[in-house]
DNA sequence: GTTTATCAGTTTCATATCGAAACTATATAG
DNA sequence: CTATATAGTTTCGATATGAAACTGATAAAC
């Protein structure tokens, strides 16, 4: 993917027409978004970090319409981010579970989510995500460097990936 | 928001259905959703990251229908993610650039496009971003613990706010 | 000053997607 | 065997989308 105006970021040199395109066209972002890009995506993959698991459960949840929960549930499997399996104690049911995939879109969730409280909802939500060890909350999702320093968008800039460092 | 499955979750508690359903409505995601929940809000950020500013810079490069630009575009402005500006220079012309509140999308598109890159297309995307010191790529997003720790889904935990540690 | 081109939209219309409600198929409970 | 729960599918009207043509304002060319 792209990123970083570095027209009017102080510091962060112009990038050229030529090597903008490629950073567009030559990301991930897109494929990402045809994967979990529609918005009750996002709300269903929200409700199966919390538990749920099963086709009654996330449409009362959610309000979603049953015909577009299946149809986003289908899609989830297709795209290996939720696993369907029929529930060994009731074969009535049908349960979907996240995949290492789909767990791994935690960060993402998590930084919207982190995103709307600051400057859409203005609240903070109550039932706050804390590290289990210092009971504490999770600190804000940032871009940070190897060493772990947060960058802010005018310490980033594109390289080309021959031009790394070794190592 | 919500997040996390307890339920087979080594190690992390069992949440009851009442918290469960408090972490679901009380979420700013759904909110942050309804600000750049459509597909186009995003790549058009993506562009808008990295400089693109003019309404026939989107187009061109991301292939948009004009009037959904347009709408977006309308809609990112409502949302003050983007600010609209006439062009000094061509007062044909109209800027659409980066509000505070919309740089501080990055770290959630920096998310959804490392997920890509691994989970999707599967390929490392060629320019790649880095730390302008040290010149080496930034680290892959992870939610954190304050002290800068990596947290895995099982070292997370939902507390109630005024149960919070003091401080 | 007239013509032409550029820019940022709007309008139109055909198609695709969405959502509410009713319907179906299978499994379980009594 | 009947009733109910679960996970869908079908239907149909409303909404959103996309391609293409059109508009209005500014700027550039001559």
């Amino acid at each position: 993917m792209p990123f970083l105006s570095q027209r009017k970021m102080d510091g962060m040199a112009v990038i050229e027409r030529e090597y903008q395109k490629k950073i567009l066209t030559e990301c991930a972002l897109p494929a990402a978004l045809s994967a979990v890009g529609e918005r009750w995506s996002f709300l269903i993959l929200r409700a199966a970090f919390n538990g749920l698991s099963h086709f009654e459960e996330f449409q009362g949840t959610l309000g979603i319409a049953r015909n577009i929960l299946s149809n986003r549930l289908t899609r989830l499997v297709e795209n290996e981010i939720l696993q369907r399996e029929p529930d060994p104690a009731d074969r009535r049911k049908v349960t979907y579970t996240l995949t290492d995939k789909g767990r791994e879109l935690l960060p993402v969730l998590i930084a919207l989510r982190q995103w709307g409280e600051r400057w859409v909802s203005g609240v903070p939500s109550n039932p706050v995500l804390v590290d289990r060890d210092s009971q504490r909350p999770i600190a804000p999702m940032a871009v940070r460097a190897q060493d772990g320093r947060t960058l802010s968008l005018n310490e980033l800039m594109w390289v080309d990936r021959d031009r790394l460092p070794i190592r």
